[in-house]
DNA sequence: TCAATTAGTTATTGGACATAACCATAATCC
DNA sequence: GGATTATGGTTATGTCCAATAACTAATTGA
């Protein structure tokens, strides 16, 4: 099967391994009933504590009536606490309980591996590369 | 917003990335009414004649029932026709008819320039170097 | 002050992908 | 050569995820 002219397309090549990759993530994250997005949530509310829903749905281009979900899923499972915004009576700040920092702390350290182990044919050197092509294209 | 972390993740990177590319996609396709995966399938036809469903489905990791749905789609919009395949009894063979042939060479051409338009950012070198690194992964 | 904007929420919809079960033909292997 | 297994294709269905519409409450600003 001649696939040569779709393999020149930057678009099908980025999706087929985003898809590589999230495959890796699903294995290897199993045990934390974390999926893609969920793993991105949390990380962000760790490395910026307070932060709003708001926020993270720009950070992350989800639509607020999806974050909404998520968050009361995290509030269900005692990963995520909100309080009052200091500043902004309509927002609610957003910081992780001492569980929830203990997941995504594990979490972070086996979504690295995940990827390392899903690039395991790239160099270091290519990697960095890569990240810093992918960050050209959507930053 | 820090996401310094998450940028540092090939697979969040491949992600946004690959989501970039699809939006701009969806823009430049608009006239063709192809999303991604239709160009794709007729793509892998037009250069492939004769192909059978299997055969796309596995080249493109896509299962069987939704390739019937597509294909189904395509033979309504006459862009692709079936015949009984030579050796293979149960199989179809796919090709183009003549308004499909003008109309996926059409779509590559804008699909090409989408992808220029997508990763203006980018030289020529750095596209090259992209899809190389992007295939390491998933092929 | 009051109109326009913004943060958050609820309910619902639509689309993409996956699963189960099935028929017809091919290939395999006593 | 006939039973068994595997494969190409199809139908129906289910699930998960992203998008839309509509709303409340609070803030901003002319």
């Amino acid at each position: 099967m001649d696939a040569a002219f779709l393999q020149s397309l930057l678009g099908y090549n980025a999706r087929r391994a985003s898809l590589a990759l999230i495959e890796q993530f699903h294995v290897d994250m199993a045990n934390f009933d974390l999926r893609p997005v969920d793993f991105s949530v949390l990380s962000l509310i760790r490395h910026n504590p307070g932060t709003t829903s708001r926020q993270l749905c720009q950070a992350l281009n989800i639509l607020p009536p999806n974050m909404v979900v998520f968050l009361k899923n995290f509030e269900k499972r005692r990963l995520v606490e909100r309080a009052p915004h200091p500043t902004d009576g309509r927002a609610m700040g957003l910081t992780l309980t001492e569980s929830g920092k203990a997941l995504i702390q594990a979490a972070e350290k086996t979504a690295m591996d995940s990827g390392l182990k899903a690039t395991s044919g790239l160099t270091e050197i290519e990697r960095q590369t890569l990240a810093r092509l992918l960050q050209k294209i959507y930053l």
